[in-house]
DNA sequence: TGAATTTGACGTTCGGCGCAACAAATGTCT
DNA sequence: AGACATTTGTTGCGCCGAACGTCAAATTCA
């Protein structure tokens, strides 16, 4: 019964010095003094706490040609590892990702048929084994994320609908839990791009973001309100792909169902450019330099549509930022004024003051960074605990 | 620099006793032992400090027929107040509302013409120099508080944009704060009356809601997400009149804009009742009895438009309650299966699960209420400072 | 009336951070 | 090159605030 003061105060600050290295890289000690306001005394103290649990180092002091004793650097130790895993239709991808956001390893498996989640743990037990064996002899491996295209429900990682893997009510937390032996977490793969673009990516910092992402699969995204991610009652949060937005003329209208994932889609920019199949980059380069009236006529299409999506989002979050990942960065570049406009003749013009309308940044490794992010949660809030449960 | 440790474990425990006496009414010294977690001593020197603070008071212990020494209840000071203002079109209301949620004074001024913000301040002091002087004498009043029809900058209080009252970048918090000599809260109507249903109406104590609220200057709204409001980067969040819902049928379509609030409407139902004007038990009184079937089917019109609206947002934020008031409330109760049958039929499934569509249950002092709730935010947060600040 | 139960009151203990003085390491000035 | 200024690590001490244990008080129940 001592959560209020005697753990609290101090789990609190571990946690506060530990996150700040994982975030922002190595500090030196005289760094973390000024930026948390605790006494020198104090963080020596913790940072060493910390070192003896494994979860940061202490480095020589960084030659800095600045007055005074140099001040140890405390960066987080890079052996601690969680496993990230992005399981889709054609291919499994699982990396071991560091507290230091490197990625010592990383494999995409190629698969003939889909999936099943009972496949998928046993798939990640054995890598993680070998790897064990191996590449990572040294390492310590702390937890395992999965990032999954469909519905997660955040209470117990029950994947409840990912309809391009045929997953259904699948138990893949418990599943890869048992398979592995390590704590794991699984989240909407939209909604962790959006975590690693908010902490790492062109949302850095920024405490209100709407974050959509286009894929082969449709629209999703994921918010970032009061500087954390929204998951709301179930976990759900962020499906964008299925908002029904105003659409002005008959003309643009595609669909029946007025669906913004079936108007805006990859699949008819893969239509207009006449192509059956193409990953991203090389859309993205055929539609940056089509000359092709359709072509054009379609992304300005899409591009409207996608505008009235935002504004309502805009309207109803005011984000400082909206992030635009997959194929709607590929709508929204090539006329990123005519879609700040247009979504500015939609939303309230006060909303639009401090709006920033972006490209996502993170390449490939969003996913992996922002499964690792979900993953390394416990050992970040509480890093005595996790370190007791090594 | 002790902001960590001394003042800070005290002043978030004292900030957690004295919320629990607000929120949830008198409770027992024993009580706020079993639900705080913290040792009967420390909760007897907690208590004792808000007793010095003039916060709260410690009551004859409730004779309750349990067995055990009786525990002295704990209750908030009732001579605590805020005061609380809301200006609209045709009369300004104001009140003096106290920590335990009493009112033991309210004035509804009429207005022959559309107050300024500099009137506004000017009453504002003239009634608590008044008020101070006769009824609320023996009272302490720590702030005051303002519900404005209008978008506020929630940085500095600075009324943007309340097209009703025709005031444009009125500096309204500062205009108070000055007049009265008081702190001074601003805060839109919307949100701060989705504030005070969360807090204790329709979505008490629920940690996801979206809030509409549909009144004669049109859809306003609010949400609480991770249980707190959510303002966004400017404090303009849950302006749901704004948005443009997707349409089904054009024949359902009245307004060019296609904008939430120019189909769902007041003046459209007060049409169809064929009145010019009435308040909103009236109106509510006579759609719920009506017969006409054009007033049926615009109800069903707007119940259609406005589901879509819903399921949009309940796609992006998965609450657990969706809250309703104002006229949006009289088309929700005409049919609330049907309304929230079209709302599952736009929004997922899995989002659907978890929610219940409600009608708002705080009449008139709603905005009373959630302005008072922001006017106390202050004092609720860290208690000991604002007594000092005394 | 007495036993059981619950809780308040009080003195003590302990965890955790701030503080001050001193030592160490570096840049700067003459 | 050497003295000085500056910054920061190190160490011991003190204080704040909550927990704990014991005893007393107040109530119910048999």
């Amino acid at each position: 019964m001592s959560e209020q003061t005697a753990e609290g105060v101090r789990q609190r600050n571990l946690s506060r010095i530990l996150r700040l290295v994982h975030l922002e890289g190595p500090l030196s000690r005289a760094a973390l003094t000024e930026s948390t306001g605790l006494n020198r005394s104090t963080i020596a103290d913790l940072v060493a706490h910390l070192v003896r649990g494994g979860l940061v180092q202490e480095l020589a002091p960084d030659r800095s040609r600045r007055v005074g004793r140099p001040s140890p650097v405390v960066a987080v130790d890079p052996r601690v590892l969680v496993i990230s895993v992005n399981p889709e239709v054609d291919a499994l991808t699982i990396a071991a990702v560091g507290l230091d956001r490197g990625i010592p390893i990383r494999e995409r498996i190629d698969l003939e048929h889909l999936i099943t989640p009972e496949e998928t743990a046993a798939l990640v037990a054995e890598r993680i084994a070998a790897w064990r064996a191996g590449a990572l002899a040294d390492r310590r491996i702390v937890a395992v994320g999965l990032a999954v295209p469909g519905l997660v429900r955040a209470a117990d990682g029950l994947v409840r609908n990912a309809p391009h893997l045929d997953w259904i009510d699948a138990p893949i937390r418990d599943l890869v839990a048992a398979a592995t032996g390590l704590p794991t977490t699984v989240g909407n793969d939209a909604s962790l791009g959006a975590i690693a673009e908010h902490l790492y990516g062109a949302a850095r910092g920024i405490d209100n973001v709407v974050y959509l992402n286009g894929g082969a699969s449709g629209i999703g995204g994921g918010l970032i309100v009061h500087g954390m991610p929204v998951g709301g009652a179930g976990g759900y949060a962020g499906e964008f792909g299925q908002n029904r937005p105003g659409i002005a003329s008959d003309r643009d209208r595609r669909a029946n169902s007025g669906v913004l994932e079936a108007e805006v889609s990859r699949a008819r920019l893969l239509a207009v450019v006449a192509r059956p199949s193409a990953d991203e980059p090389t859309l993205a380069a055929l539609l940056a330099a089509t000359t092709l009236p359709d072509a054009i006529a379609e992304l300005a299409r899409q591009r409207g549509i996608l505008a009235t999506a935002l504004a309502n989002a805009v309207n109803v979050l005011n984000p400082s930022v909206v992030v635009l990942g997959g194929f709607l960065a590929t709508i929204a570049e090539r006329d990123l004024e005519g879609l700040t406009a247009a979504v500015g003749a939609h939303a309230m013009p006060a909303s639009m003051e401090g709006l920033d309308i972006r490209v996502a940044v993170l390449a490939e490794d969003r996913l992996l960074i922002g499964a690792a992010e979900a993953a390394f949660a416990d050992t970040l809030s509480d890093p005595q605990g996790s370190t007791a449960a090594q």
